[in-house]
DNA sequence: CCGATAAGTTAACGGCGTTATCTTCAGCCT
DNA sequence: AGGCTGAAGATAACGCCGTTAACTTATCGG
């Protein structure tokens, strides 16, 4: 509201000091308006701008494009989804206890924050696929230290000894992506709450692995995909 | 390509007989814009209108705006996702089959359509809360057939027999869903086979929910969302 | 002191969804 | 037959959007 006002021309901030500066600003109004907003539409170029006191074009000197904004934007809740999950499994020694905690608090992330959620996991694969790779090494991590959580379980024997940790961290992640997904964009329904029934998927989840020979890919060409 | 020639102004088509037919020329342009491209943002009502060969403003009098266009293109899709669906348990007896068959047929439709399947599940609660209650009425008959498939699962013994088939039809239907969702919006990691992996998770997770307690919602507070 | 560079500015382009207004014709009523 | 009405188009325009080109100015290294 303050700057950009001179009206003459040229600069008003930047002291050369300020360096990467507006660049947080600039994350931190997007976030704000997507937020306040809910709608990943109504957050602006323009918008931006003028929420950090700026003209359009200068969100340019920080940011490609639009979709690196907003890809930076995911990066950031990305942490914080991260930050949810181990803050979840604090001083939880149970390592099946562990996996049910990071799910839980997986769902209830996205509960809370169902625009951000929406952009990390429901956008479009060209968006995530010619981004910097940093992106996909934010996920890769992020994934990692869940597969690490089920590999300890798989450990404990809580989950089947001979079964692949990533293929199992995978399966489950699709049990609670699924519900949180659902929950998100489809609340027409009389879904029960939300903790509950992610309890309840994830411990028939586990018991059925256990009670399921592993999986393994069928011989013939692995990656079917199209 | 051929109409809007006159360039004197006014009409070409309509011979008052024609009616409904530009409704369905529309629908059939803004699906195939959205299969060709892949992208929603692709399909612009400019777009559409040049592509049927009629002006924008046209568009105003079939639909009332982009969204309730999009929301009939959806409705359709969901129309071709039941028939695959009820298509693939066709002479399938097997109660737990025919669930196991609707499964993979969902996953295979996701996968072979993405942009329509983001646009049937992955939009924003807005888009379907306020639209006309035809789409909720359409996704609650497809889950409806669902849950009745569901409900033979149970009398068979195959799910356990106290459950409730909603419960457990929305469960495998998270379970499902989350594949189908990962699989389209994070190809970035090496996914095994979709059928194998659809199958694989879908035993475990009946044979999960024959080894758990049925689901009971908690006493305290039904719906908790947010 | 003087260029170079960084970080802003203004102006503009083309595309978008949408609306207001006008034109033309098919079909009905008398 | 002749005129009215209403449907289904067209044209022109508004305001928003992402983005780019060209300009301006302050800061700093030499």
């Amino acid at each position: 509201m303050n700057r950009a006002a001179p009206a003459t021309a040229g600069r008003t901030r930047a002291r050369k000091g300020e360096g990467e500066l507006l660049h947080s600003e600039i994350l931190d109004a997007a976030e704000r308006l997507l937020i306040e907003t809910g709608s990943e539409e109504a957050v602006s170029i323009r918008r931006i701008a003028e929420a950090v006191g700026v003209t359009p074009p200068s969100i340019y000197l920080h940011f490609a494009d639009k979709d690196e904004l907003l890809l930076a934007v995911c990066e950031r809740q990305f942490g914080e989804l991260h930050r949810v999950m181990e803050e979840a499994v604090e001083g939880v020694d149970d390592p099946v206890e562990a996996v049910y905690r990071r799910g839980k608090a997986y769902v209830r992330f996205g509960l809370d924050h169902p625009e951000q959620y929406r952009i990390l996991f429901m956008r479009a694969a060209d968006h995530t696929m010619d981004a910097p790779d940093e992106a996909r090494v934010r996920d890769a991590s992020a994934f990692h230290h869940f597969v690490d959580a089920v590999a300890s379980a798989i450990d404990s024997g809580a989950l089947p000894k001979g079964s692949d940790p990533v293929v199992v961290a995978l399966e489950l992640w699709s049990v609670v992506h699924g519900i949180t997904s659902l929950l998100i964009s489809k609340p027409m329904f009389d879904w029960p709450d939300a903790d509950a029934l992610t309890d309840h998927l994830l411990t028939a989840a586990c018991a059925g692995l256990m009670a399921t020979p592993p999986f393994s890919a069928p011989p013939t060409r692995r990656r079917s995909r199209r």
